[in-house]
Formats: C-alpha cells, structure tokens, sequence
DNA sequence: CGCAGATTTGAGATCTGTCAAGGGATGTGG
DNA sequence: CCACATCCCTTGACAGATCTCAAATCTGCG
C-alpha cells in the first residue's frame, strides 16, 4: 500500500505534465529528479519572490497552491496567474534575472529549486528534456494569453466561471481526484485581484453563482458544484490548455542530438 | 550616402536588440542571419496567423506594425499585444503546434520566417544566440504581465496612457527617432480591442487624453504630444521594459560551450 | 472574551457599454 | 464629375455594470 502523506506526491504533478508530452524517455526523467534534488517547505501566505528582488534560482512548485502577481504602490495588486504543482516559477525569469514580480502562496507549498546555469548545461546532455521544460513555458504563456482576454472582454460572472474552470481542468491534469479538483483555497479578495475587479464587486458575482447553485462556500474553501454548467456560463473553450505533440520535425532534430 | 527605403533597415531591429543584451558575438549574429534569410512583404490589414491554425515557422518582424489577439465566436475581440520590428512571433508556439492567437497587420509588414527545427539545430553550434532569443522571449512574457495589470487594475486614461508609453519605449529602443516614435498607426477599435473598453469609451478616453494637449489624432495616426505628462498621468514605471544582462553564471556556463 | 481577517449587504456615485445618429475622408463605379 | 458605399471618428442619451464607502456578521485564534 502506497504511502502518500500528501494529495499528490512531490515531482509526480511535473512528471505527469511531461508525461502527456510523450517526449522524454527515462534517462531525461532522471536528469529531471537530480536537477530538483532540493526540497523547501513554505507557509501559507508567505513570500517566495519579492518584487523587484534578484532571482538565482528557479524554483518549482511540488505541492500546494501560489500567486504571481504585481502590485501598484497604491495597494492596487493584479495576480498573474495561480502556480499548482508541477508549474515552474519564471523559466526565464532566470535570464533576465530582476523578478518584476512577486509569488506568494495561498496554502502551505513545497518547492524545488535549481541554478540557472544548472539548465543550460543540461540542455547539451538532455536536450529534449530542456525543450520539454520550454514546452512547459509556452503554455504558461497560452494560459496569460486567456487571462488578458479574461480580464479585458468578459463579463463578471462570466470571468470568475472561467477562470473556475480553468482551475479545475488544470488540476484534473495533474492528477487531483473529483472532489479535489473542485476545491479552491481562494480568499474572495485574491479572487477579485486575479479577476481586476473589487472585492466588493467579486462577492457580489460569487454570490450569483452561488445562488444558481453552481459554486458555493464552505469552510474557507471554494467550492464547484456543477462544471459542466460553469463551462457553459463562460462557453469555455479548452483549447488553451490542450497539450498538443511536438511536431515532428523537431521530434526528429532532437532525436538525432539525444 | 546610405540608401534605407525604410526607416529601420531589415534586421536592424533585432540587431539593436540583441546588441544591447551584450551576449551574442559576431559569429552568433552570422548564424541569425543566415537563419532569417526569407523575407516576406505582406499588405496592411492581412493575416499573418489566423486563429487555431497549424503553425510550422517562426515568423520574426522586420518592418511594420502586427496585432496578435483572440477572437470569441459572438465578435469580441482582445488583442494581447503589439508586434513591432525584432519581435518574434510565437518563439514556443512552435513546440505547441497550434496557434490559438492570430495575427493581423495594422500597416505593410516585411517577414521573415524560419522553421521550428532550425533553432534547435542552431542550439549546439550557437548556444548563445538561442539563449539570447529566450531572452527575448522573457522581454515578451513581461510585457504580457503588464498588459494583464494594465487592463486588469487602470482605469481607462491611464490605461491608455500607459500603452502609449510603453510603445513610445519600445520604438525608441529599436531605433526610431523622435517624430516616428510618436506617431502610432493606430485605429481607435484597434485600441479599444486592446484595452478591453469599447470603440465609444475608447474614443472619449481618447478625446479627454487629447483636450489636455497629452496625444493629437493626425493623419489617421495617433501622435503623443507629451510623453512625459503621459508618463505622469499613468505612473509610467519603465522597469518591465528593462534590459538587464544575464547572470554571470550563465555567462560562464555559456561561455564554455560556445 | 476580544481581535483580526473574511464575507456579506446596502446605498449612492462613477464608470462604462449600448444604441443611435451625424460627419468626414476615401474609394469605386457610372 | 457625381452618386454611392465604406470605414472611421465623434457625440448624446440612457441603461447597466462596477466602485467606493460604510457597516453588520461571522469565524478562527490566542
């Protein structure tokens, strides 16, 4: 009998992603375990970059739930995107070494994390593993993509379902089981600042959905009720976050080099 | 006397770019030029990507002004950023195939175009460079985080104001001199659709923008009046648009391999 | 218990969208 | 050359969405 303390276990929501991908064999997953050999456990609510520090490291998210965001120096704060495990915290930021952002976590989360220069010399060894990890980059893009349209073009409702959705087909993704994949550790005023509205204005709109029994509330958690109709509220389209296979002609010039 | 038909000669923008990160040497800038050597002309308001198609090149700007957005099936439309000379089109959306962006010319655009399994080859010979165009990639990544706060957390001044900033930068950076800096071949619709306002609103933000003497409508071209003023009036924070060099460590890692 | 943080609700002000209409510039065909 | 169509900018009026201010409730915690 397995023995796993928590939902999912340490490096296995990364390991999953890349598995969809059908692109790396064994000897990149273990290039992946030895890059990520570090383990740090964090609070809830507590800071892993600082806006406008210095980054060294990239870190990785293992377990629990974390914030992107930026904020004004009028106490205005836009989130950027929500970090689950298996997401990778600024690929590149690494290279452009100054975060302009800040991460922050929602619920207790553990990281790993590996030196810049720890990639690059990886990238002459297991080259598909790091064009894996690129891969992995792009669809955080695609997903910041959504959000701006998000943000910019939808209604209220139509915005909170969304992004509600999202979460959830995200968690699915990396292995979370039904009832886990519905539950959100999300405070209505970091729901309002992912969604550029007030957090006045966000209850408001979580009550209207509440009241069509779609989500509801309980014990500090969100809660979804009904996704099919939520990704019907918002016509959601997954197509975003499809995980679609290199083509193959990349297939083929990384092959040559592995 | 220097012959240029166009105000930046092709390629010269992603020279300047490039040249400012202080990385490349010149044999890097040989192999880039060897990769761009397609060019393509292409009318104003044409497609360059339509939405959900396959994408198998890498398209890079040379000349003019391009949209990428995402549409919805009821006609809403948000464009999620600005594509000016030495952008790169889709660095990764290659390693996800499909593209669920188009990209539409606002004025005539020179391309040029190299496929996906190039840049991996270029990768062992060139490593540099491909970190170089990572790097670019970042750039592109922060400016979509800012976008997110722009039309997420500013109210409609501002935010207008504040994309007219940051395009006044990115011009200046790759060369523009001061009147062509200025003037932004811009639709209100276009800017509407970018800001996430309607073409009304867009258009009285406009008006007010322009009764305090800060942008003037010429021509059917947007031009800035007061660039300072505007970056007052939006608290125009230049630091996403930065260039910081790399990490020493990635140097030296670079530097082995090269 | 008392505090701190989170949710909830109301009321009024403000912002923004929609609908509607007019004007100016440009291009096309007769 | 004119008639006409098209596209874009502009404005007014009104409806609706959203923000701010304010206050009440609730919950977990020391």
């Amino acid at each position: 009998m397995k023995q796993t303390p928590t939902p999912v276990t340490p490096r296995s929501a990364l390991h999953t992603r890349l598995e969809e991908l059908a692109f790396c064999d064994e000897s990149d997953f273990k290039a992946l375990d030895d890059l990520l050999m570090t383990r740090e456990e964090v609070d809830a609510g507590q800071w892993i970059v600082r806006e406008g520090e210095d980054i060294e490291l990239t870190h990785v998210v293992m377990s629990g739930w974390a914030t992107r965001y930026k904020t004004f120096a009028d106490g205005r704060r836009q989130i950027l995107e929500f970090l689950l495990p298996g997401d990778i915290i600024g690929l590149y930021t690494v290279m452009l070494r100054r975060a302009d952002f800040g991460i922050e976590t929602l619920t207790p989360v553990t990281l790993s994390a590996y030196p810049a220069a720890s990639l690059l010399a990886l990238a002459s060894r297991n080259p598909r593993l790091v064009f894996a990890l690129g891969w992995l980059a792009g669809q955080g893009e695609r997903r910041l993509d959504e959000h701006v349209t998000r943000v910019g073009r939808r209604g209220a409702a139509e915005r909170m379902a969304h992004l509600f959705v999202e979460l959830y087909v995200r968690l699915r993704r990396i292995g979370f089981e039904r009832g886990e994949c519905r539950r959100f550790p999300l405070t209505q005023v970091v729901l309002a600042d992912a969604l550029g509205m007030s957090h006045v204005h966000a209850n408001r709109t979580f009550r209207s959905l509440a009241r069509d029994e779609l989500v509801d509330f309980e014990n500090g958690c969100i809660v979804l009720k009904d996704i099919m109709r939520l990704a019907v509220r918002c016509r959601f389209d997954p197509g975003y976050l499809e995980q679609p296979a290199a083509p193959d002609d990349v297939h083929a010039s990384l092959g040559e080099s592995a």
